[in-house]
DNA sequence: TGCGATCCTGAGGCTACCTCACGGTGTGGC
DNA sequence: GCCACACCGTGAGGTAGCCTCAGGATCGCA
């Protein structure tokens, strides 16, 4: 007999996650921006000039799909191609102003819709909560 | 200034939660099943003569999709379509014999990998977890 | 100077979703 | 008993987000 306790206990977060995910999708459509475009916005916010080869790495997936996440990014006017004055292989990637103000936006709504999911644990249990999950992301 | 700690929650459950389907992939690959397709079965299994439509709700997909899963696990010999003799518009999804043992040995398996990566967390900070976890799926 | 490694992207393919439309079937009001 | 209406599964066709493979440009090292 296996112990299915610890299965339950992945089940418990994923439906969580999904929710989380949900959520976020929902809260992202006034700006018609999918998930991913949004967290790699806020990479390429974060590290200013970021070659598509380390978005690709950040977001964990495959450089040629970089190259896709840019393009949807660049066609509604969020982030700038420049070429690498250091090596002309590579591209770089910078927000626009409007790229730098739809991140914070985003990233306030997000904070928002965050807020009103995990309001109903209590402050300690949203402490507890941290320092649990903290443990499982080394 | 808004509050951006419990934003931080919810990147870290996502995070914890992607590592948790990557790893639930990897585990499935020795069946070639995907991630949706092993819940999908579950769901066949768990309640035996399941409609279509049922299904789809359970996995909170368009019904239209809930074909597809059926179509994908009825390929592999997993589960089988059959008439419903109260309502002739409804099809009922029972899993076939190898779609048990499957469901048993994929079950067993993600336990497995489950455990070994809740396995860093105490007993206790686990059972917190599932507490803590379970006032957010209501 | 040459040669393998690295950078990005075009071409083409896959999966997992979706909506719309349709034919077959159940059901409540008359 | 009939008929309008709702519901069942699925064909057709579309989209997003990934992937691999191939190729031209460039870099860096022996």
């Amino acid at each position: 007999m296996t112990d299915r306790g610890t299965a339950t206990l992945g089940d418990l977060l994923m439906r969580v996650a999904r929710t989380l995910r949900r959520r976020f999708i929902a809260a992202l459509a006034p700006w018609d921006l999918s998930p991913h475009q949004a967290r790699a916005l806020r990479v390429v916010c974060a590290r200013d000039g970021v070659r598509l080869s380390e978005l690709a790495e950040a977001l964990r997936i495959a450089p040629r799909s970089a190259t896709e996440v840019a393009d949807g990014l660049q066609e509604r006017g969020l982030v700038e191609r420049a070429a690498d004055p250091g090596d002309r292989r590579a591209v770089r990637l910078t927000p626009t102003e409007t790229g730098r103000r739809v991140q914070r936006e985003v990233d306030d709504a997000r904070a928002a819709d965050s807020q009103e999911l995990f309001a109903r644990l209590s402050a300690a249990d949203r402490a507890e909560l941290e320092r649990i999950l903290r443990q499982l992301t080394d």
